[in-house]
DNA sequence: CTGCTAATTAGCAATTATGCTAATCTCTGG
DNA sequence: CCAGAGATTAGCATAATTGCTAATTAGCAG
């Protein structure tokens, strides 16, 4: 649901992660190793941006490659710009504003 | 700070007030009025937006008036459309909306 | 000052989030 | 099978959030 979107979004460190993926897929110690905190915990901050499914994992033989979900980001950012009352201006969203 | 903002977006409760504020400003107890929730519970919604800086107060006599902070919202929208890696190009906003 | 309405703050219980270490799982290679 | 790396899950302690009722503040009218 689109709640537990902004909910994940709620942390920095999730928001860290999205921004390093943007850059492209990454894998799960890959990323880790670029935070402070335990493989363990970031592991579970991967699993929050999962559950709200603004990542996939997929496999890679040993590890796992984390890719951002973009349609879900867009969806938030959609739904933000939706309470400034403003269109957005995204290629696949027509207004029926009159 | 930044945080703050993703942070008091996390509520839907607190979306939804914005949601409301979006169409112009309005009386504490008159968005009270609008939810199931206790008015206290709301005003520490308010609070907590107000907080973020989303919102901004103002004393009418025995009433408060509340209103949308939109600089802070689309800073917060334009920060999720940096995580998408794409030009959001609102450098002016000065797009025709509508 | 008293009383009244609008709204916030205080205090409390219950839930949820965060972050650690230890344990477990998954896959690869001998 | 066993050993090891990569990664998640379990369990626990602490902190933060949520939402209530009761108490309090702020302004207005008499």
């Amino acid at each position: 649901m689109e709640n537990s979107v902004f909910k994940a979004l709620a942390h920095p460190a999730r928001r860290q992660l999205l921004a390093l993926l943007r850059k492209g897929p990454r894998l799960a110690g890959d990323l880790a190793a670029e935070f402070e905190a335990s493989w363990p915990t970031m592991s579970r901050h991967l699993a929050v941006l999962k559950e709200a499914e603004l990542i996939t994992a997929e496999r890679q033989g040993n590890q796992i490659l984390y890719r951002v979900n973009t349609s879900v980001l867009e969806d938030a950012a959609t739904a933000l710009l939706g309470l400034l009352g403003r269109d957005n201006g995204d290629d696949d969203l027509k207004e029926a504003a009159e």
